[in-house]
DNA sequence: TATCTGTTTTAGTGTAATCTAATCCATCTT
DNA sequence: AAGATGGATTAGATTACACTAAAACAGATA
C-alpha cells in the first residue's frame, strides 16, 4: 500500500485542511484572508501555516494567489468531513442533539475519535449518506457525492425544487429555518424575486408561502425537479 | 455562585490533575517522578507544570516533597474522572466496545466532549454508578463513593471476598482477566499465597481454581463479604 | 559529621501556534 | 504610466509544552 508514514495532524492542521477545502471546492484557490476569517485568526497566521502546510505536501500554495489542497490533503480533509458529519448524525439520531446544537460539539469531538469509532457509530446509523443539514457524507473510503444544486437566492422564478442542504453555521438561524419548515426534503415552488438582492418568495409545497431574505437564501440548496422528463 | 471564571483547562493540564489525583489518593503527596512515568514525560517536564499549576491554585507543591490537589483541583480532576468512566461505559454499552478498548478512546474523548453531552450519554446509561471496570463513577456534583476495598495480593488467605475492581492499563492484561473469569462482581475464596511476593490462589466461586502472580493481583480490589454478620 | 545517592529543580533549547507592526506587491483608478 | 489601495507576507514577540544537561538538595550511610 501507499501513504508512507501519515505523520498524525494537529487539530490546527486539521482545521486548515477542512477550510481550505470548503473554500476551494468551487472556485480553485483559497485565498488567505478568507481562511483567517473562517477560522477567526489573523491572516498572518495563515501565512505561517500555509507555508508549512505546502512543506509537507498537503496544500500547493500560489504567493498573492491562494491555496489548493493536493490529492493527499483532500483526503485528509474529506475524512474530517466524514467524521463530521458523522458524529454530527450521530449525536442528533442517537442522543437527543438538535441539528442546532450539534455543530460546536462535532467541531471538537472531530479531532479526538477515532476511526474505529466513527465506524461503529456509522454501523449503528446504518451507514447514512446525508448529515442532519443534508449535507453529503463522504464514504470511508474518500468518495463523496457531488450533486449539482441551486443556490435558491439564485434559483429562477418559476422553478420547482426540492430543498437539499440547510447551510448555516449558526444555531439561531437554523432554528429559524427549521420554523419555518425549511428543512432537507422539503418541495417548493420559487413564486417571486424582489430586485437589488431582495428576498426570494417560495411555495411551500403542503405548507405556504415564505418570504426568505437574501443572506438566508444563499444557505438553501435545491435539486431542480422541474416539469421536465 | 461561585467559580469566579474558570480559565478553560488544557489537554496537558488535565492529564495532569487527574494523574495526580490518583498518586495522592492513597498518601498524602504525589512525587514528581511518579507524575512523570504516569505521563510518559521527563521529570523537569513536571517540575514547569507543576510550578504553572501552583500558581493557578490547582495544586499545593511542597518543594522535594510533592503536590497535592486543591478544593478546585481535586473538582477538576473529578470532573475529568466522570468525563471518562462515562465514556468507558457508554463506548462499551452502546457502541460495542470490549472493556480492553475502551481506555484509549475515552482517554482523547474526555478532553473534548462538553458537560451537555455526557450528561446525555449518562442519561441514556441511566446514570450508571460504576464503570466497566468496576470503578466508581463521581456524580456530576463532584462526589464519588469511597468504599474499603482489599487488594487481592494482600487479602489474609481464607478470606471470602468479592471482586468489585479490576484495574489495568493494557488491554492484553484485560482479555486475560476476562478470559480467567476475573470481572467485578465474582466471588472468590482466598486458598493459598505464596511467600516472597508468590501468587496468590483463589477459588472463583461457581468457576473453580486460579493462580494469580503479584503483579496482577495488585490490581484487583475486593470488598470482604467474610462470614460475619 | 561528612559524604554519597538519587530525586528535584534550574537553565537553556526547540516546536507549534498565535499575535501586532511593518513591509511588500498585484491590481484598480485616474 | 503612476499612484493609491488593500490583501499577503515577513519580522519579531509570546505562550504552552516538551526536551537535555547541569546544579541543588534531602535523606541514608558510613
Amino acid at each position: 500500500m501507499h501513504a508512507v508514514h501519515e505523520a498524525p495532524l494537529t487539530r490546527s492542521v486539521e482545521d486548515y485542511l477542512k477550510v481550505i477545502y470548503h473554500l476551494s471546492s468551487q472556485g480553485g484557490f483559497a485565498a488567505t484572508s478568507d481562511i483567517a476569517a473562517r477560522l477567526e485568526v489573523a491572516p498572518p497566521s495563515v501565512s505561517g501555516m500555509v507555508k508549512r502546510l505546502s512543506e509537507t505536501g498537503l496544500i500547493e500554495h500560489v504567493p498573492y494567489r491562494g491555496v489548493q489542497l493536493t490529492q493527499q490533503g483532500r483526503r485528509a480533509a474529506l475524512k474530517m468531513i466524514r467524521r463530521h458529519r458523522i458524529l454530527e448524525t450521530y449525536l442528533t439520531q442517537q442522543l437527543g442533539y438538535d441539528w442546532d446544537g450539534v455543530h460546536d460539539e462535532a467541531e471538537r469531538l472531530e479531532h479526538a475519535v477515532s476511526d474505529q469509532l466513527i465506524e461503529r457509530m456509522a454501523g449503528t446509523l446504518g451507514d447514512p449518506h446525508y448529515d442532519p443539514h443534508g449535507a453529503p457524507i463522504p464514504t470511508a473510503a474518500g468518495d463523496i457525492e457531488e450533486t449539482e444544486l441551486l443556490i435558491l437566492a439564485e434559483a429562477p422564478v418559476g422553478a420547482v425544487l426540492e430543498l437539499r442542504e440547510v447551510e448555516a453555521q449558526d444555531p439561531a438561524r437554523l432554528r429559524y429555518f427549521a420554523e419555518q419548515g425549511l428543512v432537507p426534503g422539503v418541495g417548493l415552488t420559487v413564486t417571486d424575486r424582489q430586485p437589488f438582492n431582495g428576498p426570494t418568495t417560495v411555495l411551500l409545497h403542503g405548507a405556504g408561502v415564505r418570504v426568505v431574505g437574501r443572506e438566508l437564501a444563499q444557505g438553501l440548496r435545491c435539486l431542480d425537479t422541474g416539469g421536465g422528463a
